[in-house]
DNA sequence: CGATCAGTTGAGAATGGTCAAATTCGGTGG
DNA sequence: CCACCGAATTTGACCATTCTCAACTGATCG
């Protein structure tokens, strides 16, 4: 198709071997793009009929909010990934979304998504494996909360959003830039900012990974997968694709 | 069909209305069934071919290990639970799964699965409802681990589990008999053995929940439910059936 | 040039962890 | 029925990771 591939190719991309059709297909799910601002909500928590999004371009985050006002932030959803996409089966949302940055999103309607796959057999198959990678996520990060240090979970976080970059072509080896602030950080990785800050200082100071000026900087890769227990296999990033 | 519905059968029947066609596929898949003891491995975590499973009887649970040794439970499986579906999908399990206690399972195969599902789109929603059921169970897990107290977890989890099981017919308002160990409480909460006993006590002489001689008993429901912020909507128990 | 928001740092408190030693419970064999 | 074994549970004393509160810095913006 036209000019450079989206995110979304990209990722899909690594999993199977997408052709022409399947790309078509793929594009038209992009088409309809809309534009959105900075702490827009696109879904909230149990909203009946949420919708699912694409998102294109910019940074969103979900989250659920407790009844003391504490926030748990699920995930942040990069370029190429999809927001909302369980809810289209549920009745209801069990969680808020909403725009981290200006973002750029293409609303996907279950109608057109089913028709895709029945078109698009392989796209299906992609797509399925995108949702499954985002649950191995979920469970490796109920892992990182349920059983590691406040360093642990940093560097683990750090590493996992870089791995997740690099596959659409927003990181390098060496760092990515990253909107996130440290009280993003402290919500998703159920911490107080305080300490959060803390933990970011002695990672700097051992010159592990520079977290500033929104930008992440590794510093011995090596040492930091050792540090936070970093499998990258739960990402199925590694595997031959699917002919 | 045959006899008393099977677990399975009574839990798709909330969200949908099941005719004889979608019980027929339904008591298909549930026909080859295998028994094992406990402590049996199903799945084993990096697997590359995994298998899935309908839990008939008895209770499993799934886990992650770390290199330190630690275990994070990432939930307990009960009869009518799926075992293992997201590998169906993914190349490679991302987490192992083992019997808790004796079980019998049928053992589903993918392309049992998607004929059962051409045949019956609408036993296709079920089964993908209960999947988005799963999920939203495994994102409030993120914010038990996240955002409460140690009080709060085990109290919050003794709810679900009794809600789940209720949905099986395994509960009543009183409470319901459990095979789990302090020590599975605490791999599940990201809590020390040790704590969880003393969280366990404190609830019993405040005579809010009992959890003793494999038997769980539920003290003023009202408070608990205040106590741990647990709103069963996630659950996705209440609304109407899909017609 | 205040206002606001992200980031820093210190001091003291607290939730939950570790270690170690009972004690109880559910079998099992005599 | 009783003695005994291992696993699960219980309790105490002490420790540490992380939290809370509070103050202060620095950048950005109308």
């Amino acid at each position: 198709m036209s000019g450079k591939p989206s995110p979304l190719m990209r990722k899909l991309a690594v999993y199977v071997t997408l052709g022409d059709m399947e790309l078509g297909v793929l594009e038209r799910f992009q088409r309809n793009v809309r534009s959105f601002p900075p702490r827009h909500e696109l879904t909230h928590e149990g909203q009946i009929k949420p919708a699912a999004f694409i998102l294109l371009k910019g940074w969103a985050l979900s989250y659920k909010l407790q009844p003391s006002g504490d926030r748990q932030i699920i995930d942040f959803q990069i370029p190429g990934d999809f927001l909302g996409m369980r809810s289209v089966l549920f009745r209801r949302s069990d969680h808020s979304i909403e725009a981290l940055t200006r973002i750029d999103v293409s609303e996907v309607l279950g109608e057109d998504l089913l028709q895709g796959f029945s078109e698009a057999p392989r796209l299906a198959t992609a797509v399925l494996w995108a949702a499954s990678r985002d649950e191995a996520m979920l469970v490796e990060h109920l892992v990182n909360l349920g059983r590691r240090t406040a360093e642990q979970r940093v560097v683990h976080f750090l590493l996992e959003l870089g791995a997740r970059l690099k596959l659409v072509g927003m990181a390098d080896a060496t760092g990515f830039s990253c909107p996130l602030t440290q009280f993003h950080l402290a919500d998703a990785l159920g911490l107080s900012p305080v300490h959060v800050n803390r933990v970011l200082r002695q990672l700097r100071e051992a010159k592990l990974v520079t977290f500033r000026h929104g930008r992440v900087t590794f510093g011995c890769d090596e040492r930091l997968r050792g540090l936070a227990g970093f499998d990258i296999g739960y990402l199925d990033q590694e595997g031959p694709k699917l002919a």
